[in-house]
DNA sequence: TTTTGTTGATTGACGAGTCAATAAACTTCG
DNA sequence: CGAAGTTTATTGACTCGTCAATCAACAAAA
């Protein structure tokens, strides 16, 4: 039953199991053949796509990092005003869609990664790079040159939120993220205009 | 040449080693074996000393987080006025002795045992408990019924840098750090004094 | 001789990656 | 059109290495 055209849905599925399993699991000890079980098929054939289970690794973080940009510009579009900019990086950071179990402990061993793998290590520090330079653009007309400064700051906390996350029990609470990332910036630019 | 008396030596040596490793490989994919040869001894020695690996990676988890405790203590002691003592908080956080390359990774390491370690998540909610309620009852002078939200975001903050403290290149800087955190706080105690 | 320290060798399990084989779909060209 | 050949899809079985944990044995102190 060798239908043509395989490959693109083959590895969209073991892109997305992978996350889920990492979730799952919560680390990067998965065998590939649980993600390509769950994916639907023989670890040979996972194999066969990827060439290695590091490459469907950093797959599946580009992935999660390609929604998260696409969110982001999404919610960047629509947004009004520096500080709705802003306030869109932040929603869009804490959305149903990114703000998740799995993803949120996918990001995390992503992190491990970077330790010891220099390409995971490159593609965070992109998703690093765009996330201070959204945050400055937005942040310049507010504070000027403490731009830099507050998007340093409000973008360890974001990323500390997600660590912390990963303790939590019960559903995640985008809301209350983006609640305390905010009160967080108006302090500052509070602070700024006096 | 067994001299009485080792088991401490031993435990410890191995304890030390196992941070080193952890934070120089980046992961916990840190044979047992590697880590008892950087202690000095043999693999069966640490097996026979510990009974497991994840008991040494727990045994090592309570030492950075005793360190830890044990710095923010003696911090706290000779820290004057509620203020001082916030600073005296995140001084120690950022302090040379724990925030350290290995030491960081490790932490970062821990992070993801917690998912499927229970131990090791309820060690990490000891310290996450801990550090909230210093914070809390030092920020209670400054910032009155605000002060369990600034603990929780100066909190996130924390975790962040250190999150992000692995990423980067050359010697950590603990001053930067604090200075952030610093900022982040005044802003928030400014705009309460508004 | 019992307890404590110590290790080389071994076991047993597990898992990444390879291979050979099978089959369906597509292509070519007489 | 249709046979021969090619490419794509797919997997069960296998190799090969690694590693946590155990064991048997030896040494020295008590």
């Amino acid at each position: 039953m060798p239908k043509l055209g395989m490959e693109p849905i083959r590895k969209d599925a073991l892109v997305k199991a992978t996350i889920v399993e990492i979730g799952r699991v919560g680390s990067l000890d998965v065998t590939v053949s649980q993600i390509a079980k769950r994916a639907g098929m023989s670890s040979a054939l996972a194999h066969h796509y990827f060439g290695s289970k590091e490459e469907m690794f950093l797959a599946a973080m580009r992935h999660v990092m390609t929604l998260y940009g696409a969110e982001v510009r999404g919610a960047l579009g629509v947004a009004e005003g520096p500080e709705g900019r802003v306030r869109a990086i932040l929603r869009a950071s804490f959305s149903a869609g990114n703000f998740r179990r799995d993803v949120v402990g996918a990001w995390l061993n992503f992190w491990v990664l970077a330790q010891s793998v220099p390409e995971a290590k490159r593609l965070l520090a992109v998703y690093q790079g765009r996330l201070r330079s959204n945050l400055v653009s937005a942040l310049r007309p507010l504070a000027g040159a403490r731009a830099e400064g507050i998007a340093d700051s409000l973008g360890a906390m974001i990323d500390g939120l997600y660590l912390r996350e990963v303790l939590k029990s019960g559903p995640p609470d985008g809301a209350a993220a983006v609640a305390l990332a905010l009160r967080h910036l108006e302090a500052e630019l509070a602070r700024g205009a006096v």
